[in-house]
RNA sequence: GGCCUGGUAGUUCAGUUGGUUAGAACGCCGCCCUGUCACGGCGGAGGUCGUGAGUUCGAGUCUCAUCCAGGUCGCCA
């Protein structure tokens, strides 16, 4: 084995393209194809691939040494750049390569459990067991670097614009956040713990009070629930919160931003103001408080429509006060068969939906799945309504309308789908604002709040505090980008008598809340300016522009389902003394 | 925690109503080849069929349990 002594790299494999100069490149072995008489290894690293070309009549000791290269040893090489004679435009760097005058063995490598290339078949548990050789993919570290260049655009947008980078502990109280904590054990006072941070809300809202008026963190933040594939437990937020602001000016800042990305790290031009819908204005439209845009088939209402049809299921919804409503799926009659509906019926049961009316016309006449309970001329005004013509498929929910709504709003994105109707390569985004500041609890019947209690209401809302929570809306709002949310922010309650009224109406006494967030009220009581912010985050504004469906597919380092992470094995249990330090005691693991 | 899908050479897969010695491609090892670039040619090694029970004369194949991975619902304000 070689070392580097006396040699130095002087550029990138993928950087060289210019024949004449001498270079020396390093980088592990991706290919040796050796001809007998001539040799090609090609060399790579995170810029791409180079030719190193080795020819036994110089120099059949180099050429011995060469021979002798496996994949994934570490060479670096010295030579002068040549045009090739046969070149490819396969490569970047097809036109040239080097001959090589020294060539350094640095490392080798055992064979790979699999092999390093751009597209892989490999299963997902074998490549996160070995995910250093996985990250050396070249898609992988498109990705990485992508989020690098995310991450370093958000930092000089938001450092130009006067915000400053501040950093908010990690260990912490527990946040009012919704979901699980990772809890930290306290060795100096056994029994207690800390929390990583849900996010650093809290802290944040605190440096508004401190005054640092524009405030920016990468945050990395953690939730101890079920990951998904856009669900990661530890993840990182742009995080950032701005004083004297209203929802205008957060949204315009953020805005300003996206443009900025888009020019300088995607190389293309996004269209703002972004457009605006109000939560209540998504949900009837799609079905959703993060809808898809990037294609129609909105929902429509045919409670009208439908309030005389003696259809049992129709009425029964109408007369409980819910909702019939559609979507029309266009020029999908031959897609949408009897047994695609079928297994979409299928689908919507598992999600709370008791089942799906539909009408299919193929023929001349149209084929209804409730046809014999219609008089003469309903089925065509339902028709009408839905606005559909031969060839499509209109699919009908009748329930309550908070669950009619999500249930066409999944159908939507199904049915798109299905049909191939969502363009790639397109970006859509809009704000979604105005949320309901309350949710009520479907079996107890109890107002609890949609968002964190900080939340302010909107001006407007104030007076229904006390007697109609359902009226009250929050100066609270999401970004989607298509059909993902990838931001998500508000205006805080900065007075004190409001913020006790808050918790008032969310029924917590004020023993609980002197327990939860008694610094926070407090620390409003020495004057606060008005403020608010947003957390982007930052793994799915990446997973959305690289295109991939998996967020392990953007970060580096990633967990599975059961928050496991394959390579290290972690968690993993940890010696009793040391438990016993933490005043600890735990089930034996039983072992296997 | 529920539901769905998958697990067979290093990798990706095939494997017939249950029946001889479980195959292919890529990778790996050896030899040959002076312009390859998915290089090519010849030869070779490599398998506890995830694990454990059961049914059977006989199980990769059927049954049950279990482990692992993925997706999804619950959950994630």
């Amino acid at each position: 084995m070689d070392n580097m002594q006396g040699m130095k790299r002087t550029c990138y494999c993928g950087e060289v393209l210019e024949a004449g100069k001498t270079v020396t490149v390093g980088g592990f072995v991706d290919t040796v194809r050796n001809k007998g008489g001539i040799l090609f290894i090609v060399l790579r690293d995170r810029t791409g691939v180079v030719q190193l070309t080795f020819d036994d009549t110089t120099d059949p000791a180099l050429f011995e040494k060469a021979a002798s290269c496996k994949s994934e040893y570490v060479l670096l090489a010295k030579g002068e750049v040549r045009e090739r004679e046969s070149k490819t435009d396969k490569i970047a760097t097809g036109h040239v390569e080097i001959y090589v005058t020294e060539l350094r063995i640095l490392a080798k490598a055992m064979t790979t459990p699999f092999e390093i290339t751009p597209q892989t078949k490999v299963n997902e548990e074998l490549r996160l067991k070995y995910r250093y050789l996985d990250l050396r993919r070249e898609p992988l570290q498109r990705n990485l670097i992508l989020r690098h260049k995310i991450a370093m655009c958000a930092r000089q947008y938001f450092y130009e614009n006067g915000f400053l980078e501040i950093e908010t502990p990690m260990m912490m109280k527990s946040t009012p956040e919704g979901a699980r904590d990772y809890l930290v054990p306290s060795r100096v006072h056994p029994g207690e713990f800390y929390a990583l941070p849900q996010s650093p809300q809290i802290y944040k809202q605190l440096l508004m009070v401190a005054g640092y008026d524009k405030y920016i963190q990468l945050a990395r933040c953690f939730r101890d629930e079920d990951l998904r594939a856009d669900r990661q437990p530890e993840f990182t937020q742009i995080d950032l919160e701005m004083s004297f602001v209203d929802v205008d000016d957060i949204l315009d800042m953020a805005e300003g931003f996206l443009v900025r990305l888009f020019h300088d790290v995607m190389g293309r031009e996004l269209q703002t103001p972004l457009p605006r819908l109000t939560y209540t204005e998504a949900m009837n439209r799609f079905g959703s408080d993060k809808p898809d845009l990037r294609f129609g088939m909105e929902l429509t209402d045919l409670s009208d429509a439908v309030k005389d049809v003696e259809f049992a299921v129709f009425a029964n919804a109408l007369a409980a006060g819910g909702t019939v409503r559609c979507i029309t799926a266009k020029n999908a009659a031959n897609v949408l068969t009897r047994k695609e509906i079928d297994k979409l019926t299928e689908m919507i049961r598992g999600i709370g939906a008791k089942g799906l009316a539909y009408i299919r016309w193929v023929d001349a006449e149209p084929n209804c799945s409730f046809g014999k309970f219609l008089k003469e001329g309903e089925l065509d005004a339902i028709i009408a309504k839905a606005g559909a013509e031969q060839g499509d498929v209109v699919l009908i929910v009748a329930d309550k309308t908070s669950l009619t709504l999500p249930v066409l709003g999944t159908l939507r994105n199904h049915v798109a789908k299905k049909l191939d109707l969502i363009p790639e390569d397109e970006f859509n985004f809009l704000w979604i604002t105005q949320f309901p500041f309350f949710e009520k609890d479907e079996e107890t019947g109890e107002w609890l709040a949609m968002h964190h209690p900080f939340t302010m209401p909107m001006d407007e809302c104030l007076q229904y505090l006390d007697n109609a929570p359902e009226k009250v809306f929050a100066k609270a709002y999401d970004l989607v980008l298509n059909g993902t949310e990838l931001c998500s922010g508000s205006i805080r309650i900065t007075d004190y008598e409001l913020q006790q009224k808050m918790f008032e109406s969310l029924g917590l006494t004020k023993e609980e809340i002197d327990a939860k967030f008694g610094f926070l009220v407090e620390a409003y009581k020495y004057g606060a300016p008005p403020h608010g912010g947003l957390g982007i985050g930052l793994d799915r504004l990446t997973m959305t522009l690289a295109q991939v469906d998996s967020l392990r597919d953007v970060v580096a380092f990633p967990k599975v389902q059961n928050a496991r992470e394959l390579m290290s094995g972690c968690p993993s249990v940890v010696e009793k003394e040391n438990l016993d330090i933490l005043g600890i005691q735990t089930m034996e693991k039983a072992e296997s």
